[in-house]
DNA sequence: AATTGGCACTCAGATCATGGGAGTGCCAGT
DNA sequence: ACTGGCACTCCCATGATCTGAGTGCCAATT
């Protein structure tokens, strides 16, 4: 049975391990940390952390590592998620605040957040599954393209392009978009979706030439809704991952191929588990259904209007979490804060 | 002087060396490729070669290595770019093919590319400052906020949002809006530029409250045209480096951090010269102002819809130039193709 | 004048031996 | 329960040696 100084072990160890990157021997230990006891002591918890798989000794006769279960044994009863410096919130003030739309809150956000890790940063768009869709506005092109634009109340702008083979007067578009609205305006993204899909079983071949027009502008608002669905990430840091290469066993193919993919890494984040203060991490092996399993992620809530979605950041395993767990923290709050602010204004 | 079979061993060391990876020897030169002389003489153009500083050896005793500036003579005189296998044909008809908007066109674009390549894919938007202005429409969100859309002639549509802490009714919104449109619609972006400039120098602090609305909205529409003329770029193909990562002395970390800005690789692309058919390469040190002295860039100019920009790819300095030559040639002229289709289908 | 075979020379990298040292495990003594 | 001591392991740095690919040069040949 594991000692609760073995956990202070372990603890330290983790600790040194992260700074120095290197096997961690007791003689380390007794050095570094105050534990009043001989390094002989020291041994005989390793010991037994070593039995309980949570530190493993990369070779017979060197210091001792952490295991992914060791670091989330850590991570779970360990770790002190230390406040910021003063410094540090002042850095996030000088990124974040400032006006903008949503897409450049977020491009900061994640700017901010790998700034003050070093680590690949991600955040997540607020779900727009929940949120209502609040304008729909048709603007002709000529040629017969039609530009759909939709608006969500949580601020979220996406347009596209629907070919409609025809020009319409200002009275006949305006009946097509009263049409198109009367199906999703007002209304949540996901019953948005159900009645467009309705809307489209019943299109009628023969319909009129207004009619026709609004099943294109449908089918296009279709696929616009179905990408609200499927939310985004943006991320920025990418070039620190070359820094902590080494940490990388393999190489960090897996980890830039996640970042190019996007939709591994959405899964990912939305899988975590938080705990009660909205915190969480996937460590190491943890990761491996998704090819990841040398790296880990740290994420916490934010709150958009209502809307819950996660800023995390990615990097290897050996990371310092509670350094990250506190910087996450703290722009997840600033973020929710501000887009509250936001909303407040309005 | 070099001779001309000189250039022959140029040519042979720069083919064989990018097929290994290693110095290139006479011997192995005289084994891959008829030269019908001995090793002997061979070793006397090496030294010519060398003598021009066109190839170089690692190390005392080993074979040699092109410098930058045998790729550089071998990318002018000696390439010769064949034409892509009926395969390679058939993938970029199979990324290309189909409907989509300009964004949807240039994402499969550059992913056909570094599929074909093997490397990192870049596509410039195309020259939107050269494009006309062709709509502008204005959505009120409520809450004082109010969307700005922008249409060029070439397909971009961008949004933007304005606050205007006010709301209009329908006439009034008419109103501003052909205020703003009078002064940028059916205007080229440069032009578009300098008359907003304008328009804001001359804003009356005691203006009516729809002039007011309508300045707010051209100090938006300004930072729209100014993200169109610093076009933008679409990349993919990150992952890829991880895979030539030993072919970066350093690290491939200025790559990455190349690929996160973005506006150094747009500066780039946008530097280089063309030769007649429009493919130009940058090599090695070449690239060194931009932080990039290790990388290659072998790009080939298209044609949206009369607007110039490039795709290209990047690499390590020791790539393939023929065949990419090759492949960014003929997704180019494919790009082309497809653009101008889709303006005659208007 | 160009080419060739021959030859001495160089040097990076592989292989092997050696020793030091950090670290462990264990045990007997406090 | 802790500690000092000690034998043991084995990584790694150092150095010596060897090998072989490759060069440069020269005299001989065509």
């Amino acid at each position: 049975m594991v000692t609760d100084r073995g956990l202070q072990v372990l603890r330290a160890i983790v600790q040194d391990f992260v700074d120095t990157r290197e096997p961690v021997g007791s003689k380390a230990i007794v050095e570094r940390h105050a534990f009043g006891v001989s390094a002989a002591t020291i041994r005989n918890d390793m010991a037994l952390l070593e039995d309980e798989e949570l530190i493993a000794a990369p070779h017979t006769s060197s210091g001792r590592v952490p295991t992914d279960k060791g670091y989330r044994v850590f991570v779970d009863h360990l770790a002190d998620v230390r406040p910021l410096s003063p410094a540090q919130r002042a850095a996030i003030s000088a990124f974040l605040d400032g006006p903008g739309d949503l897409d450049d809150v977020l491009v900061r956000t994640v700017r901010a957040l790998t700034q003050l890790t070093g680590q690949v940063a991600i955040v997540q768009y607020p779900s727009f599954a929940r949120a209502t869709i609040s304008h729909v506005e048709l603007v002709q092109l000529g040629g017969g393209r039609m530009l759909v634009i939709l608006v969500t109340d949580t601020g979220r702008v996406s347009q596209r392009l629907a070919f409609v083979h025809d020009e319409f007067d200002d009275d006949d578009l305006a009946q097509v978009r009263s049409d198109v609205a009367s199906l999703i305006v007002g209304r949540p993204v996901r019953e948005g979706v159900q009645r467009v899909d309705e809307r489209l079983t019943q299109a009628d071949s023969a319909a009129s030439r207004l009619d026709a027009a609004a099943t294109a502008v449908v089918r296009v608002v279709a696929e616009e809704l179905e990408e609200f669905r499927q939310d985004r990430l943006v991320m920025a840091g990418t070039a620190t991952l070359a820094r902590s290469e080494s940490d990388f066993r393999g190489s960090i193919y897996p980890l830039l191929e996640a970042i190019e993919e996007q939709v591994t890494l959405m899964k990912l984040m939305s899988e975590m588990v938080a705990d009660d203060h909205g915190l969480a991490a996937s460590i190491g092996r943890e990761n491996e259904p998704f090819g990841l399993g040398e790296a880990s992620v740290v994420a916490s809530e934010y709150d958009a209007t209502g809307a819950r979605a996660r800023v995390g950041v990615l990097g290897p395993t050996r990371m310092d979490y509670p350094t990250n767990f506190a910087a996450v923290r703290a722009v997840a709050r600033y973020l929710t804060r501000m887009l509250d602010d936001d909303e407040n204004a309005r």
